[in-house]
DNA sequence: GATGAATGAGGATTCATTCAT
DNA sequence: AATGAATGAATCCTCATTCAT
């Protein structure tokens, strides 16, 4: 859809350090600060070749991201389709799916927040609604037959909850980055690990969150006897 | 702090047109890739004039993030102050202030957001952690009582909960702004009124976030009888 | 070294052409005040293009400084490896040489003059250090020689005596410059003949500073009768 | 001549200040790099003060190259107006107090030394001849009774030789740099001493040159029996 | 007589994109 | 089909000088 030919008769090799080499660009900086001749010198690759694959900026930031999203529903899929689990042990588990996401491909977890946080250029447009649909209509179909089976409430809509349950991930994010003062993006530049916390510690933090989603600050009422 | 004293010596109109035209162009653009150019231009300034009153881009946006950030407390204290309501009340009463702060203040609203997630830029480093913390600290007090009078749980650290709040706050925009396909940044450059929707939807949103957080997504059990 | 493969891929009379005229700016003026806007205009080059050629301002002067060393030095060979000659005789052929040298290439000797006394960068550091070593070499090699073979007083490290033979070779262009009123610079900038001066007057100023180098001030003996 | 009358009437204190800032400056940049803006800044002096005192950059720097000249050739006076000496013993003192006045006057001896080097600026011209030539004036007067004298050769213009014995001097100062890699302006920059060798190597270096100037390079003859 | 705000041209450098080979 | 040289507008920032107060 958005790459040319001459980009999908590359062998898959190059495409893929080509598309490697642009998401780790466009993760460290966003849309307009990023420079395709970086990650054209990073590739020993001519700049008219690159012209040739991609028609320009934002055709390729387009393709980066549809690529990044199909990738990262992909991996979500298994988890998300498994229709007999208590919701909320489903949540626990996504959250570890996506703090092991973020740690097993680090550069497109911050490619990803960065397009979840693009808004500011002109070319792009407004294309966090298009980004947050996509991530969400999983998470909506599945909200929805929670809410028909009685285990969530159904005084709010499955779509204002559905941006709830993504902002808590991105809370999950933010909160362990301030506490442990990680600087996710120098980490990735240094192609260092991105996230070295002790397993527990994000669990810990991961079940925490959960349980905010589940039953929200409310002090639990005391069981008598 | 950040500005020069040839700044602070300029009449108060001046000082509060630059101030608007530069928190305008970082609403619409990351750091970087904000233009001094462009602001210098709009306001009809000589480059060389606006150099005497910031040392460079840098301790611009350090000192409008200052400035924005105190606006912002500012605007909440009395709020916050309140001693006497019931903690989510006060949580309601927060989202309709803040969405009353973004409505009349949208370009602040939009320089801030941009703050909050400014991650990109060497020159700023971790940014993020110091306006984080601002914005949080109030709220971890209040937090940290509600919890000694156990109107809120005590099995999560506080500062979890601080950044949850936070990010449903958050949640909040992105929830209208989805639900009512609004470009913020699209209204504040074209100068138009930016959030125009009727008082009751809004309301109803910020009830339904503040019900998340307080109660979570579990369906309440059916009071019997 | 310092040059960009696309500079060197340029045919060779494009890549003088860019060297005279970025040279001839570092003759006209020191590091910090050449200005590279000038030379790309000179050149009817886009500012674009330069910038594929060398990295940045400083990259280009010292591609441009070790050229002309290496330039200086190959004229100088043949005369240098003359093993035969006395000493003395080898000096002012060496002052006729560099005089030859600055008629038939003011410029680079222009520049040559300026990248000895550069001490004013910061970016530079001290290169004078650098040239001088660079210059010094052969001469100091051949110094050793001679005092072994006794003909050059041994009481005097070789260092300064390098220093004292290379100081006596801008001694005699200063006197020149001085004497004859002629404004090198000026010339350079005019594009006229830089030196025009009868042979025999040089010759003269050569000779008496290669007797000055060899036998110093005092008034030779009196030979009697 | 050059300053006007409204710098003139100013305190002496303010004046020595303002001309031992602005010579600081042009001791550690050339005339071009060198930044009014900078000195103006240092002196917490209004930049329009400046202005009534200097009525432009050239006229300041014509200024403070004679305030220097006349300041170092004062300091030169007495030891060159002692008539009864032996011209070789008092080229000898030359040194030695050429090598105290850049240990007492550090950055006036740098600017001077710039001052000497100045062949950049359009403004200022062929500004090497007139700062040479108040230099040598006393030298030559010198010389020219030795020759008389019988003490130093006749066969060679007082001019050149006036010209060589100043070249000496600054090789003076450069052999001393190079050897002992010393980075004068850097140490001018920092405010830390400039020159801090053992009085002993210094005194050896001079000696050393006074030599090269009395007798030159030639090998002395072996005394016999 | 002193001030300091304003100016705008000029500095080095980076960028996405085009196009002839 | 691939290359990579060329472009020129845009970036941030500094400068000497002027002039109204």
């Amino acid at each position: 859809m958005f790459a040319e030919q001459t980009f999908l008769n590359l062998p898959v090799k190059r495409q893929q350090a080509i598309i490697n080499t642009a998401v780790e660009e466009f993760a460290l900086k966003e849309y307009e600060s990023a420079s395709l001749s970086t990650i054209v010198q990073k590739l020993g690759l001519a700049k008219g070749s690159f012209y040739r694959y991609f028609r320009n900026k934002e055709i390729l930031y387009r393709y980066l991201m549809n690529y990044a999203i199909e990738f990262r529903l992909e991996k979500e899929k298994d988890l998300l389709q498994e229709p007999v689990k208590d919701f909320f042990d489903l949540l626990i588990e996504n959250f570890k799916a996506k703090i092991k996401f973020d740690l097993e491909y680090p550069v497109l977890s911050g490619f990803l927040y960065n397009v979840a946080h693009e808004k500011n250029s002109d070319e792009l447009g407004n294309i966090q609604e298009y980004v947050t649909m996509k991530m969400m209509n999983p998470l909506i179909r599945i909200l929805k037959e929670k809410i028909r089976q009685g285990q969530i409430r159904d005084d709010i809509s499955p779509e204002l909850m559905a941006v709830h349950v993504l902002q808590v991930q991105h809370a999950l994010y933010d909160y362990l980055s301030l506490i442990y003062r990680i600087d996710f993006r120098k980490n990735i530049k240094k192609k260092k690990p991105v996230l070295s916390l002790p397993e527990d510690e994000i669990l810990k933090a991961a079940t925490g969150f959960a349980l905010l989603l589940k039953n929200g600050l409310t002090a639990p009422k005391k069981k008598r006897g």
